[in-house]
RNA sequence: GGGCGGUUAGCUCAGUUGGUUAGAGCACUUCCCUUACAAGGAAGGGGUCCGGGGUUCGAGUCCCUGACCGCCCA
């Protein structure tokens, strides 16, 4: 190619489409199966766990920040000589999904239905939305999130194209498809004959909206506004009353404890009795207990089923009676005093005014029961009204579903859990052995599992997810046994419970006495996204690939979900193959927004990245992207960009000036071209230590430094006489050869960061020279790179040059001069031990500046500042006349 | 309340095991169309390294302590 006629400036927009489809079509980035029957050893190949991004999320600068830093890690390593497996998933489980498909095709899911075949639905447009929807199957809502998901996924796949990932777009996954589907199902099926997996009826985490289960890595702690409501309860056979308080005076019907702590003089002689609850007259025991606060409200409280975790605690412990009045659609049930269970000094009193509140929701419950507390209440407190005083405002922290907007509430249903609290020792031990980059990441994983206070409740009552593969027996009298659950074959996965029958019963059985009733709940999504490493990797299915490529090198991810993705897929690894799922863990930090607030979708502050690459161009945005080291959040600032646009463009015209020189390279002799490669050859080997510590931005600033200090301003400027011949051909070959060399090893040290331009400048000489048609598919540069350098003593000279160049810049600006006008004689001084230096670089400075004459001089004097660096000082200096 | 990070120039950030006069880019000021690059180059001004103590010949860096910001957990 004629380099003459390139033009002023990269085109990075025509770059970035015609070397995306180079790649494809070089298949730089395919993972290279191992031959059939053969496994490939874990030092041969780089794997990755990819994060597979939430397709129904809004792309942000956010993702470029991070997938970008993923995608320095592979092709460093390719270019090492790893092959590399570096896949992308989809990520459409889960809420956002499921409301999107329903409003979309306005449609439902009924878990009840069966799948029909060839159903086709079109866009809900025109149909009025408050029309009935549509109820369809299970399977045929997941093949509508399938088609949805797709639309998704493409502008993520635009993008991470245009960035130039280096994925290998065959090593594509959903998290819905059958093959993941099968996994999870397979997962579970493996955890419940290994005895990890229990259902039980229990008191367990659930909102209300969503009226699903949650689990504890999905709670969040929000502060809210409430009161403390005083209220007196009676003691039962006694005269003397006591007053507690509570912020969820709602709950009185379900008290079934009072309890303060043991050391707690006020309360001590009520301990054994029983206290009467206002209003519903209800004997409750109260007993001691160390988790009471006495300094919390009136020290002394009510147990309820269930306000809050403790309660669900003390329940256990002091065997209280299961007064359940909350439903799970939030609302207060139907119950009747004076039955089992429920008993009541009064129940007809009690009933009456127990039906002001059922039916409603605890906000419309709470006032109401507000208002009949500030009544006397003649059956326990002798006239005295329960309510003492005004309730007083509080704030407290109250726990939610992080995607709710009601708190929860511990509502008793049946759950399936995979037992975690007796595997901590085993878990903790596992982080222990993965290296977390930064390290200090590693204490968010422990203390998470050294605070891990409940299994892990997978099981989730939703309608859009992956089925659990369970049926229940029903027998004669027609009621299900839900203790002795039928679980699939292995070879019969994916399958939706609601279509397939169980093995040993016919169709027919559905339903009926003597038959099956099928699971109608979904996984928590994380059981599924827990596998990741396992699914890319074939596990299960292809038993040589999986031992190929299990456990991974690398999961990429960020920080908010150690608790959750990081820890469950450790828990899945650990309990299928009793190993670590991968190496490392690089953990990238947050995009902020300038006023340094998390970059997010509901603080409407987000930054689209299409528009930054069709600006400054791909390579300028993994410029900003790379400048920041793992876990650093870092405020989003154009600048950078503009920073990462000029190291482009610099690098294009120092290619073309390095690469359009006439003339031949020869042996490297002149002592400059000598020293300078000595010093790149050690910036080689600091840029490979840096990204061997996950630390590539250290190599990128290294890199970018010693690109534009040593070689653009000063080597090039040194040499550039000599490659024009002046200098006589030995000269102009050994300069000619440096520079070769040089821009060699500059374009495969920035490769990783900068894609498009050096692949670019590549094919113009060394794809031919070398044989790889692509940088990305050459050797990372090495000492192999380098020629025989002889340890030659003046390695000094370079330094005392770049000084002397700096000098004589200052004077020259100091002048006004333009850099163009020559110089007809200059003096530079030198302290005694920089001199033997300056007059052995004085030549090469002097065809740098362009100097008729150049003359050094020693100066003991300078030395007198004690530094270390050679101080060289211009002394005279006079220019040709303009 | 516990844990983990952070606080360095107006802004965004580096600063590796303690070591000369603490760096870069942006912004600002001045100069220069130059031969690969004016989408460029050269030079300059700008810092109590959050505060207080300590260790040391020497501290942005290590220790203690306080403040503030953020995250995780309770």
């Amino acid at each position: 190619m004629d380099i003459s006629e390139l033009p002023k400036h990269f085109d990075t927009q025509a770059a970035e489409s015609s070397w995306q489809a180079r790649w494809r079509e070089l298949g730089v980035y395919r993972y290279a199966e191992a031959a059939a029957g053969q496994e490939r050893s874990a030092q041969e190949r780089f794997a990755i766990d990819t994060p597979p991004p939430t397709v129904s999320g809004s792309l942000h600068v956010g993702h470029v920040f991070s997938y970008t830093q993923t995608d320095l890690v592979a092709r460093f390593e390719r270019m090492r000589g790893k092959s590399v497996f570096y896949p992308m998933g989809w990520d459409d489980n889960g809420l956002p999904t499921e409301r999107r498909v329903q409003n979309y095709f306005h449609v439902r899911c009924n878990p009840g239905l069966k799948y029909e075949p060839g159903l086709d639905l079109s866009a809900a447009e025109g149909i009025d939305p408050k029309s009935p929807p549509r109820q369809i199957s299970r399977r045929n809502f997941i093949e509508l999130c399938l088609r949805l998901t797709q639309e998704d996924e493409k502008s993520f796949k635009e993008l991470w194209g245009r960035l130039g990932l280096s994925v290998d777009w065959a090593q594509e996954y959903s998290t819905i498809d059958p093959r993941c589907r099968r996994a999870a199902q397979r997962s579970f099926l493996d955890l419940w004959r290994k005895g990890h997996i229990y259902s039980v009826e229990a008191p367990t985490m659930w909102d209300v909206d969503f009226q699903t289960a949650v689990a504890q890595a999905e709670v969040e702690d929000r502060k809210i506004a409430g009161h403390f409501h005083h209220v007196r309860f009676g003691v039962e056979g006694g005269a003397d009353g006591f007053t507690i308080a509570t912020t969820r005076p709602e709950l009185l019907a379900a008290c079934v404890g009072v309890t303060a702590h043991p050391n707690d003089e006020r309360y001590r002689h009520l301990f054994g009795k029983r206290a009467l609850t206002p209003l519903f007259g209800v004997p409750v025991p109260i007993f001691p207990s160390e988790l009471a606060d006495p300094e919390k409200g009136t020290g002394i409280l009510m147990v309820c089923t269930f306000g809050d975790a403790t309660d669900v605690r003390w329940w256990r412990e002091q065997k209280l009676a299961n007064r359940q009045i909350l439903g799970r659609n939030g609302r207060l049930l139907a119950v009747q005093f004076g039955e089992a269970n429920w008993p009541s000094i009064d129940p007809q009193r009690a009933n009456t005014l127990y039906a002001e509140l059922a039916g409603r929701s605890v906000k419309q419950a709470r006032r109401a029961v507000v208002d009949q507390l500030r009544a006397p209440d003649e059956a326990v407190l002798r006239g005295l009204p329960p309510l003492a005083g005004e309730p007083t405002p509080l704030e407290h922290p109250v726990k939610f579903f992080e995607k709710g907007d009601q708190p929860l509430e511990f509502i008793t249903t049946r759950q399936f859990f995979v037992r975690l609290l007796d595997k901590k020792p085993m878990l903790l031990e596992a982080g222990d052995r993965i290296q977390w980059h930064p390290e200090f990441m590693r204490h968010r994983y422990r203390t998470w599992t050294e605070n891990l206070a409940f299994d892990w409740a997978i099981s989730r009552q939703r309608y859009f997810g992956v089925p659990f593969p369970v049926w229940y027996p029903i027998d004669a009298a027609g009621e299900a046994d839900y203790e002795n659950p039928i679980v699939a074959a292995d070879e019969s996965l994916p399958l939706d419970p609601a279509d397939a029958t169980p093995p040993g019963f016919s169709e027919e059985q559905r339903g009926m006495p003597g038959g099956f009733l099928p699971e109608s709940d979904v996984f928590d999504t994380w059981f599924t996204s827990s596998l990741t490493p396992m699914i890319a990797s074939g596990w299960g299915e292809q038993p040589e690939r999986f031992r190929s490529l299990f456990p991974m090198d690398l999961r990429p991810q960020s920080h908010e979900i150690i608790r959750t993705w990081a820890f469950y897929t450790i828990v899945k690894a650990l309990l299928h193959e009793d190993r670590i799922p991968w190496k490392h863990v690089a953990i990238s930090g947050w995009i902020l927004d300038p006023d340094r607030k998390k970059m997010s979708k509901s603080r409407g502050n987000v930054i689209t990245p299409m528009h930054l690459l069709d600006e400054y161009g791909s390579d300028a945005v993994r410029y900003w992207a790379a400048g920041a080291g793992l876990g650093a959040d870092t405020a989003f600032d154009p600048n950078v960009l503009k920073v990462g646009k000029r190291l482009v463009t610099k690098l294009f015209n120092a290619s073309k000036f390095v690469l359009g020189k006439e003339g031949r390279p020869g042996p490297i002799v002149y002592p400059m071209d000598r020293v300078f490669l000595l010093r790149l050859r050690e910036l080689v080997r600091n840029a490979t230590r840096h990204f061997e510590n996950y630390e590539h931005q250290q190599a990128l600033a290294e890199t970018e430094r010693f690109f534009w200090t040593a070689f653009t301003d000063a080597y090039i400027e040194m040499s550039r006489a000599r490659t024009l011949g002046t200098q006589g051909a030995e000269a102009q070959g050994s300069a000619l050869a440096t520079l070769r060399i040089a821009l060699g090893v500059f374009l495969r040290l920035f490769a990783p960061f900068l894609p498009y331009i050096t692949d670019e400048v590549w094919s113009w000489r060394y794809a031919g020279e070398t044989g790889c048609a692509s940088i990305h598919a050459s050797a990372w540069p090495s000492a192999a790179d380098f020629p025989e350098l002889s340890a030659g003593g003046n390695d000094g000279i370079f330094d005392v040059a770049v000084e002397a160049l700096y000098a004589i810049n200052r004077s020259r600006t100091g002048a006004g001069v333009s850099s163009a006008r020559e110089i007809k004689t200059a003096t530079l001084a030198a302290k005694p031990e920089a001199f033997p230096l300056l007059q052995a670089a004085c030549e090469d400075i002097r065809l740098a500046v362009r100097a008729d004459e150049l003359l050094a001089i020693v100066e003991p004097q300078l030395d007198e500042a004690g530094s270390d660096k050679p101080g060289i000082e211009v002394r005279q200096i006079e220019f040709v006349s303009a």
